[in-house]
RNA sequence: GGUAUCGUGGCCGAGCGGCUAGGCUGAGCUCUGCAAAAGCUCCUACAGCGGUUCGAAUCCGCUCGAUACCUCCA
């Protein structure tokens, strides 16, 4: 069996994933701002990571996996006059900062126990770790990587870069930096303008305040991270991910805060997921081009054609590699609803066929080569976590399983090791792994299940005496009822809800 | 301007030097009272131009085009 590799953006290739503690796995994502709703690009990371965290235990290893709740709200523009996001809008909508993060931290959990994901194992807050900050700050200074200017404590970052590498993970060149980075204003309380805030101070209007060593102000945008993945996951952890949109500058200055602080290299993986892109841009607010989860669960935005249901969209994002840009479109979305409504309709089947012994002689290649689709599955995930090529396989075994029911392949055909296999495999994958779990469970539904067995009575009757004007009436009118009826080969009726 | 990434059939997308994924759409056929579902078959692409190689979508160079980061950003 194939290792698990995945790719590393720190080195720029795919490597051997090695946990850092045999069995054990520390895992860091950065979790949403919660100053607004969350929209379809939030949706890739939080799914991604979803299924490595996944994918990860169901190797065996134990996962405590961190992502924190940015609530403590970033300045605006770095250089500008510092602004927290979060109170800004909290003064304009006449909420308590508090109140505003709380609604959009509900609205975000929400949305993505919709999406199927797993809970973090621990799921901290920025502005919970306030005090974890302003110690890390004073290591920083201590250790005479970072100056105080009016409240403000800056990262010096060109005395880190003469003795360590900065731009390790995003490839930057710091004297180009120097010299190309577009002038900003109000940069002057900065030695050079490549160096970040830790500390900024806070001016009166600004809601959100702790005290420090330096004043009243609040933590820098890049801080938090660093304190918190250290606190929970130790000073050097496994996997560190996030949207490639952050690899600089935030996950660069975590790098070069965490290792003067703790002296090592934050993490040793760091895995970045590409973005979502509509008509070919990155889909965000500067564009924008956003739709947010709840519009594209109701429908309700110009760029929809219909709603698109939580799982539509979580299979969506899995068809494709983590690491390519995945162009949204209409027609995309809809192309995703139908397939993945076919690997469903395909595990329906699976789970009411049983192996059943029939005469004949096993057809070796039909055998082995389902046993190959079923096995590579471990391999692609292997592969840098390829979703897209496992559910490529589910979508090869899908015609077998049909064609058993169906009778186009016999069971003998196939050995019945290798049919409890196929069952293995799509449990597996599909709804453990992938968890695209099927959404309508209506037919648990005792009571609709007896009416519809007396229309299927019914309709049967009819059938009977060749009165088909009155079986397609029954057969059209439930289907625009949202009840498809289909006639099964052996002359049973089934019926899904749409 | 700097630094990267990418350009695949009608659409979406795998692909990492040879065996030409997969989904959706379209066409035909089988099954069916008719449908639906399902099955089978067909439509065989890699921006352009050079180069390396026995062999390139895949490696190298150039050209064209697109995007991202350099500023909050998943």
């Amino acid at each position: 069996m194939s290792e698990l590799k995945v790719y590393n953006s720190l080195k720029r290739q795919k490597e051997v994933f090695t946990p850092l503690y045999p069995g054990h796995v520390g895992m860091y994502v950065c979790g949403p701002t919660v100053s607004g709703e969350s929209h379809l690009g939030h949706a890739r990371p939080y799914i991604t990571f979803d299924v490595v965290y996944r994918y990860l235990q169901h190797l065996g290893y134990k996962v405590r996996y961190v992502r924190n709740i940015t609530d403590a709200g970033h300045f605006e523009e770095e250089g500008r006059e510092a602004e927290d996001k979060i109170s800004k809008k909290a003064q304009l909508e006449k909420l308590e900062p508090m109140e505003l993060v709380q609604k959009y931290t509900n609205l975000f959990h929400w949305a993505f126990r919709e999406f199927n994901t797993l809970e973090p194992s621990i799921e901290p807050t920025a502005t919970g770790h306030i005090i974890e900050q302003i110690e890390m700050i004073k290591t920083i200074i201590d250790k005479g990587y970072a100056y105080e200017v009016n409240g403000s404590v800056y990262f010096d970052v060109k005395k880190y870069a003469s003795t360590h590498d900065y731009g390790i993970l995003s490839g930057r060149v710091l004297e180009d930096m120097l010299e190309t980075t577009r002038e900003l204003e109000n940069q002057d309380e900065k030695r050079n303008k490549v160096d970040f805030a830790l500390w900024k101070n806070a001016p009166p209007e600004h809601l959100m305040r702790w005290p420090s060593p330096w004043g009243e102000g609040f933590p820098g945008w890049h801080i938090e991270c660093s304190a918190m993945s250290s606190k929970y996951l130790g000073t050097q952890f496994d996997i560190h991910g996030g949207g490639m949109d952050l690899q600089f500058p935030h996950h660069e200055c975590e790098i070069a805060q965490s290792e003067i602080a703790h002296g090592e290299l934050m993490a040793r993986y760091w895995m970045h997921n590409n973005m979502i892109t509509i008509d070919g841009r990155k889909m965000g607010k500067a564009y924008n081009n956003t739709i947010r989860l709840t519009e594209l669960f109701s429908g309700d935005n110009y760029q929809l054609e219909k709603p698109y249901s939580p799982m539509t969209v979580r299979f969506f994002i899995l068809q494709t590699h983590y690491r390519s840009t995945l162009d949204f479109s209409n027609e995309a979305l809809q192309a995703a609803e139908k397939g993945l409504q076919r690997l469903w309709a395909a595990y329906d089947v699976l789970q009411k066929l049983g192996y059943t012994k029939t005469e004949g002689a096993l057809n070796e290649d039909l055998d082995k080569q389902v046993r190959t689709w079923c096995e590579e599955c471990q391999d692609f995930m292997n592969d840098d976590i390829n979703t897209a090529k496992v559910l490529a396989n589910l979508f090869e075994i899908t015609p077998v399983i049909n064609s058993l029911k169906g009778g186009q392949i016999k069971m003998h055909e196939i050995s019945e090791d290798t049919f409890q296999l196929i069952k293995k495999t799509w449990k597996t994958w599909l709804i453990d792994i992938l968890a695209l779990e099927p959404e309508n469970q209506a037919s648990d539904n005792n009571t609709l299940d007896g009416v519809m067995q007396l229309i299927i009575e019914m309709r049967k009757e009819a059938k009977s005496r060749k009165d088909y004007a009155a079986s397609d009436r029954i057969r059209n009118q439930l289907l625009a009822a949202g009840i498809q009826l289909k006639d099964e080969k052996d002359g049973s009726v089934s019926y899904t809800i749409q």
